[in-house]
DNA sequence: ACAGCCATGTAACTTGTTACATGATTTT
DNA sequence: AAAATCATGTAACAAGTTACATGGCTGT
């Protein structure tokens, strides 16, 4: 739901239409994420036929099509603003899903699947760091040091199931040496 | 594409079915992440449509649809688990784009939001040092370190971010006090 | 006149998601 | 026989996403 109340954020300053907003939501977030046209327009779509924009035809430029926020979209937006999200249900994480189920997949090493996503963490943490030398302006530079705490929470994750995976196959094995009773 | 792939995992242990799947899906992720059964059925019918599973009826049971891990299924699995997620393009980050939207939305204070969204992740980074209090199972016990690494990060990106916009308006304020030539 | 950009729009598709309907089996 | 449980399935929708078509305007 980031993109739709992304654009009616963008509309609270202003009547604005779609190429502009696209074009503003990419400056603001440094460019990291790019937003194709097309979306912009079906999603417009979607909160017109939601009632949370309204186009200014009457304006009869004809050739852009401007839209405005109405009341009902305002306040969706500030409900938006103030929530917090994944509140009731968190959110799935992949990575973790991936090496959850991967533990009893045949034939495939967890420890070696550790590293791989490991290194490949390590690695965009420092072409995000890259990023951040030559003095970004504050949506780069917010966008990039999310991205690398998330990293660094990231790799820490890895370290941490790599050391609970080992405990956990240590605790296992034995159990095959016992008898079966 | 979480699930579809965490699906084709639980079948390479050996053909199952609907229930079971979800049951196991559940199971291994601590009951974190609850997983509607409409959803395994559907998820299962697009794989059965991509090739990537095949359902063995000639078992004829009737009653249980089991399902196995095609060829295609195996590789489409073993190229996911080794291949990091986010790798091409970088996943949106909702909070990230909530804060620099809201920046420039009139009568939005962002301090306030910023506290709000830090009050939020602190208490649910206080429940899930509380899980983690009774010797949770393996999949449990990941999740958790998922959450709490990850929440983490974003306490300390907001605390970033609120810094970064102090300065940022203060950077900006003085030049309404300049002489706009 | 034509190349290139500005701007809009649409058709088609994916994954995720839920609410609901249906039948079979087991338990009481 | 009624109630509960197991098991499958479908219809419908949301949101994201892209490829493609179209038309107007601008500069050469």
């Amino acid at each position: 739901m980031s993109i739709r109340h992304a654009l009616l954020a963008l509309l609270s300053e202003g009547p604005k239409y779609g190429l502009q907003l696209r074009q503003e939501f990419e400056t603001r977030t440094g460019e990291v994420w790019p937003l194709n046209v097309g979306q912009v327009y079906t999603t417009l779509q979607r909160l017109d036929r939601d009632g949370l924009v309204a186009s200014d035809e009457a304006a009869g430029e004809g050739l852009q099509n401007i839209y405005r926020l109405t009341p009902a979209g305002l306040e969706e937006l500030t409900a938006w603003l103030r929530t917090p999200s994944g509140a009731s249900a968190p959110p799935r994480d992949e990575l973790v899903i991936k090496v959850l189920v991967a533990v009893r997949v045949p034939g495939v090493d967890v420890g070696e699947l550790l590293q791989i996503h490991r290194r490949h963490v390590v690695r965009q943490m420092q072409q995000y760091t890259q990023l951040k030398e030559d003095e970004p302006e504050l949506g780069l530079a917010l966008v990039v040091d999310a991205e690398l705490f998330r990293l660094e929470g990231v790799a820490r994750w890895l370290d941490a199931a790599e050391v609970r995976l080992k405990g956990h196959r240590n605790a296992e094995a034995p159990q095959r040496l016992e008898a079966r009773t």
